[in-house]
DNA sequence: TGTTAGCACTCGCCGGCAAGGAGTGCTAAT
DNA sequence: ATTAGCACTCCTTGCCGGCGAGTGCTAACA
């Protein structure tokens, strides 16, 4: 795979990928000894072309149509020509200013978030909250309704607020669910839900609990209100994004993002994958299975609060994206929810 | 404005209307004597469909194609042709079965009733969540954050839990924060949000407050909780639906459709007109000031809770809608949805 | 007087065709 | 190895003419 490119045929490829981004369209080789002040003429040009369009880094989408770069293209300019450079002090600095945080709940944060990563890099915000199990137990409150049936609230170390109705059998004193409440919200803090699954299980399992009566409605009443499993929340702004571009300008092609976008299976599966890594990850179209997302690439980086719990962001778009621009804004935002969401921890 | 149509002109009217529904095409004098087994020959009709064009009722594209109903046309059609049926009982439960409440926050209930009223009328739903300052008190909670930051958790007597973050200047502490707690836990319950900031302002102002310690505590924290205004809530599902119809299938339609949909402003402004009134409303696009939904029809109703905490809900598609199909199934949602409002407040 | 048949006319739609242009691939010259 | 030149391909655009759906008018009819 790792195929080697003399410099002459990156500098080529390089401009080829950089036109395109501009254009959206196919480049010829006229177009770029013109825009690229290079010591070439086009037939040297046309000559380097046929041979990137060999080995699999462009095509043309007919005979006599410039190139296009292939998704190989897009990898081998992402991975080897694109040179990322990182914001300045000063758009550090405006970007932190454009998010307002104040007194707002996770969920608005990821809201937030995902509309301003939308509009600065002027492509599709996508944000997936951290997940429910791996959030760090901080409070958790009941409520009584009508007809026995119960409100939990659960409060996490980020301040995430969930909550839940859960049907009783039985009907709770409000003396009982007070002691329950104190007994869990001194025994529980710290802990992950995962962990706290993972304890509830143990100790249903030894049957130890059995012996202590407020011990057992506690791990009941907490058992019905933490154990299933809530679904991921993705937050998606600024879908009217990907209309303006044109490779989404026909009816169809508008209509198949549409659903993509509508459906959040796919979306949570792709950020899923995003999140196992490391910093910044690039999915391109056509390589990942998915041909849900046919034509799109996927910007995205994982951000973590405390105790592993973590997120992911990310920006979604055309594969011609332009990649220098929002891989640094996509990595900067991912540090400062980073950075807030450890802070709320405190 | 209210036209006097001997019968011939009504049932023809009728007719153009209903083929115009369901083929989103132009339909011409043939098309009708065909397909509405009607005594008349083609010529006949036309002279009617002349007169009709006169009145304001229809209009043609250009010179030789067939007649489109205008808005007017429409209005016309909906108030006095249209014959609304109820649902049958068995439709009605059927409807009633595909939604899945149980255990579901006040958010998710809304989300559900936007999903299932899109599913069935097969155009895009929209509900708008009753307002913030309707809802009636049941319980409310603080949790503390770091840095003296407050967590408040309300719980309306729907269920409904909204939260907040509020940055204290003072430090709480724990026992402060409990009697503060149980304080208004005892006080508020069964006023609205309404009430209670009215009350607010009236005991703010006697300063007789002043001489109780814990009171004039608890009603800075409450006001810090409840004063200001939540933005509305609008839920939308099956955006894409829209994409489906005929009218919107260029381009440029998509787009300005999408743009309107994803800025809830003008919905809100158009939902909150819906929800003055009694039972289902339509409005027909270019009726609205707002050119924004140009082309569209939104048919919503209204829903309550108690105590006057009102939401609407509502189809919004083409002009050219099912209205007979769409209009019985909106009032009926509504009904349900008020119904299981009631009863989650009891 | 209301209804109908007949007919000329209007337009939008569609397929074919030719001109124009952008871009390629090949070859021969430098 | 590079480049100029040239024939060739294929998309795009605009134009033309035929087709068909539908209208409006007029004259005949009950």
């Amino acid at each position: 795979m790792a195929e080697e490119l003399n410099q002459r045929s990156q500098d080529i490829l390089e401009a080829i990928v950089e036109d395109y981004i501009a254009s959206a369209e196919p480049v010829g080789s006229r177009a770029i000894t013109r825009r690229h002040a290079m010591d070439l003429s086009p037939a040297t040009v046309r000559n380097v072309m046929a041979d990137l369009e060999e080995m699999g880094f462009l095509c043309s989408p007919h005979t006599s149509a410039g190139r296009v770069p292939t998704s190989k293209g897009f990898h081998y300019y992402i991975d080897t020509l694109l040179e990322v450079r990182d914001l300045s002090p000063l758009e550090k600095e405006r970007l932190a200013k454009s998010y307002q945080f104040q007194g707002l709940q996770m969920e608005d944060v990821m809201q937030e978030v995902g509309r301003v990563l939308s509009g600065i890099s002027s492509y599709t915000g996508l944000v997936m909250a951290p997940k429910f199990a791996s959030t760090v137990f901080r409070h958790i409150e009941f409520v009584k309704l009508s007809h026995g049936r119960l409100l939990v609230i659960f409060v996490s170390e980020t301040g995430l607020v969930q909550n839940k109705v859960i049907e009783a059998e039985v009907e709770w004193s409000a003396q009982e669910l007070e002691r329950i409440t104190n007994y869990l919200n001194h025994t529980l803090p710290g802990m992950s839900i995962q962990e706290i699954r993972r304890r509830l299980a143990d100790e249903l399992q030894r049957e130890k609990a059995r012996f202590d009566q407020l011990q057992e409605k506690a791990m009941y009443l907490s058992k019905a209100a933490l154990m299933d499993e809530i679904e991921e929340k993705v937050f998606i702004s600024g879908t009217s994004r990907m209309l303006e571009q044109p490779e989404f300008s026909t009816p169809e092609k508008m209509k198949k993002i549409f659903h993509t976008l509508e459906s959040k299976e796919h979306l949570v599966k792709l950020l899923d994958q995003a999140q196992a890594a490391e910093g910044v990850q690039i999915f391109i179209g056509s390589q990942t299975e998915h041909d849900a997302i046919e034509g799109c690439s996927l910007i995205s980086s994982p951000f973590s609060g405390k105790k592993g719990a973590v997120g992911t962001l990310g920006v979604i778009g055309p594969v011609r994206m332009d990649y220098s621009h929002v891989i640094p804004i996509v990595d900067f935002t991912a540090q400062l929810v980073s950075r807030i969401l450890k802070r709320e921890a405190e």
